[in-house]
DNA sequence: CAGTATCCTTTATGATACTG
DNA sequence: CAGTATCATAAAGGATACTG
């Protein structure tokens, strides 16, 4: 028998996945991630506004939960690539139609904030 | 001529909504409420570990995105009943594969997790 | 280049008490 | 029932400096 996880209990396991996959860093960096392999320094500057810190504990996060590989090249100095891992190619779909959702419907999410915002 | 938005660039508005769409409180509410409208103590009650200011602040927040309807009856003492918005439906769908991505892949991440955990 | 370590500030959130 | 207000604390995040 199977029992269905029910992300609206305390600690139920999708939530801890919900929790990290809710991250809008989590999201913009896989969406980069998405085509090619990428180097850290490059996502920092790609990411606007991200910190070194953020970025780092991020994909170290991103890491452990088996979405993302990091490889790193014996050059001088190293050269590091972040991946997609096979798990992580099956949430770029998701998280595409996440952007894609912010893409189309941010000029109504704006006009209701300025409705809103005015009546206060 | 259209610009596209770039959600990698700070003050980029699709960026605003990622703010708040990767919130994981937002999701779990908006999937209570994609059936029908749930009166707020029972929103209380469903999702565990919510406290009644995050609740209260969150679906503030869904409103002011226009996502979600607040509505209330003038019964004693009132009754007050929290449904989508035809913009907060169109989120649904998105929201639901996100859930179902949790749910499918959980057993894989928390085994990446130990895995993780246990090579440091 | 690709990070870590530290300090410090800001923000988020929880607990509790109170109100129409 | 459906909140608001206040206080206290924990967690998140930024800036800076340093390292293999």
């Amino acid at each position: 028998m199977m029992k269905a996880p029910n992300p609206y209990s305390a600690k139920c396991a999708t939530r801890v996945v919900l929790d990290r996959v809710a991250d809008k860093w989590a999201v913009l960096i896989l969406g980069l991630l998405k085509d090619r392999p990428v180097r850290f320094n490059r996502l920092r500057r790609d990411i606007e506004g991200i910190s070194q810190k953020m970025l780092s504990q991020t994909l170290k996060n991103l890491q452990r939960d088996g979405l993302v590989q990091r490889t790193a090249y014996p050059t001088v100095p190293v050269t590091v690539e972040y991946s997609l891992t096979p798990l992580g190619k099956t949430l770029t779909e998701t998280f595409d139609a996440l952007r894609r959702w912010a893409e189309t419907h941010i000029d109504e999410v704006v006009a209701a904030q300025r409705r809103y915002d005015e009546a206060a």
